[in-house]
DNA sequence: CAGGGATTGAGAACCGTTATCACTATCGGC
DNA sequence: GCCGATAGTGATAACGGTTCTCAATCCCTG
């Protein structure tokens, strides 16, 4: 419903890259919004439920957030800054389609993320 | 280098599925072979590194393993048995290159994983 | 304004993973 | 064979992210 939960969309709302939890946290203290770290967890496990914001796990296993578009799509990440565009993959839909029945197995789903470095970030 | 790495290799190369290392950590202890905790994950640390393990993680975070072939590959796997099928996506590795070359990054990689239920699973 | 259900948040608990460190196995040279 | 160096092992402690607990608080409704 409201109010810290309203916070931490608008938090979301202004950031083009996936952020963790406690980044969020660390963020909103910072910035002097009183907010606790279990709200924060309970909000955005909330949020991907609804597909109102995307889950991304990290190498590590990090859970990271970012708010997008309701409709299918993947997500082009910069690996060093984290900018992040969304991005249609109709013929990678069809090729998992494919796959899948050419195997005998139903009901398929997938996961696509491409990694980059964007044009902003040097090779370091 | 050798013994309980090759244990661990052993129990993989049985193994179709993707298995965590607290899996295989019961599994021996209960097969009778003595190994540590911290040896199996040591392990398996170094054959992902070497690439002779692919890696993936679970949506709750944890870490899977499994014996896989070398060359570049993804994997169709059965979201209740686990059962794990490698396959090519060439036209898959093309997209995702013109896609980042499209919005400028550069030195572009991939992560991609079909899931659905095989043949001998039930709806449930 | 009172009652009640939902929400919050500090802290504890959890769980997978990694670090620590003493012990052991292995191997090359003598 | 025997020694010493070196790498590997494993029980346990530490870590880090996430979830749970529960008392305090908010907010809606009557």
């Amino acid at each position: 419903m409201t109010r810290q939960r309203d916070v931490i969309l608008q938090a979301l709302a202004d950031e083009e890259a996936f952020r963790s939890a406690q980044e969020l946290y660390a963020d909103l203290r910072t910035a002097g919004t009183p907010i606790g770290l279990a709200t924060i967890y309970r909000a955005l496990q909330t949020l991907a439920d609804t597909g109102d914001v995307d889950v991304l796990r990290t190498e590590s296993g990090e859970a990271l957030y970012r708010r997008c578009g309701t409709r299918h799509h993947h997500h082009l990440i910069c690996r060093s800054c984290g900018k992040t565009v969304e991005v249609a993959a109709d013929a990678v839909e069809q090729w998992a389609h494919a796959v899948a029945k050419r195997h005998g197995f139903r009901d398929p789903a997938h996961t696509v993320e491409v990694f980059g470095l964007c044009r902003d970030c040097p090779d370091a």
